[in-house]
DNA sequence: CTCGTTGCAAAATGTTTGCAATGTA
DNA sequence: TACATTGCAAACATTTTGCAACGAG
């Protein structure tokens, strides 16, 4: 048994909640990948699986993993909310290009010391650091296009 | 005349934009706070100042202001797409409380330095570092609550 | 005078929720 | 059996867009 699957199911029965193969189907999806996800993705990637669960169940599900601390919010801007499992994933941070949209993973490295010092200096128990830099990626190194809507 | 506006008129020249008094307002009203703020909150400020601009022009003009470089998206989960100026505003980071919502706001300090450089190893021109630490203020140093939607 | 701009209302998204049927512990 | 869960469709909230009237350069 994976070790996700073990925390997805403590997690459930310490809030009195019941493991459902919806739940199971979607939890598997999420850690299938180490890309970033939304609820969308994740409805088509079960349907491809000729697995199902409504989106609403997905909705529903995908707060219950963020609850668990098992999959987190991307921390970029975009249209919808994106997600990405945390579990084996370790902190990073994201690279975006806000010409292309490119999107680029690293680890924290020096900066994280640094990050964790700075919010216990507040007295905040820190249990995530989401870190993205924004700028233009090597193949972009040119101007901006139109900017009107 | 702020340079704020200087910069931004510069910024309509040069894109073939005009300069209105719509954008006017809402640019000032943007550069009167430090703090974030959504749509909707600066069509609020806007009406208490007896000035107009509808809701659909100023979700215009904010794309305006983020793509002139004078305001960027405040990178932090939540309902709403909120902003910040950036102007004067030195590169910072978010502590967000993931109980009570509450927000503080800190320099980055030596990751600063540890951050660009990593954007630097990979060829990136960084334009905005976003960091924000989610976890538990000393306030909430509780235990969390019901998990159910 | 020419084209960008505005407001309105309608449309498009993305996400949440009420409810009756269904399934898990 | 008791109560959590699901799917559906309706409800919501936010943001975008078409269009005719208006306004800046």
């Amino acid at each position: 048994m994976e070790e996700y699957k073990v925390i997805f199911e403590k997690f459930l029965q310490k809030n009195g909640l019941r493991l459902t193969p919806s739940r199971m189907s979607a939890l598997e999806a999420v850690f299938a990948t180490h890309d970033h996800f939304d609820v969308e993705a994740l409805y088509d990637t079960l349907r491809r699986r000729g697995l199902r669960a409504s989106r609403a169940t997905l909705y529903r599900t995908i707060h219950l993993l963020v609850a668990s601390g098992l999959v987190r919010q991307v921390p970029i801007q975009g249209e919808t909310t994106r997600y990405e499992h945390i579990w084996g994933h370790p902190r990073h941070l994201h690279l975006v290009c806000t010409e292309c949209g490119a999107l680029l993973e690293d680890e924290l490295g020096a900066a994280e010391q640094a990050l964790l010092e700075t919010g216990m200096r507040h007295g905040w128990r820190v249990n995530e650091i989401a870190v993205s830099l924004r700028g233009v990626c090597p193949k972009c190194g040119k101007e901006a296009n139109d900017v009107r809507a």
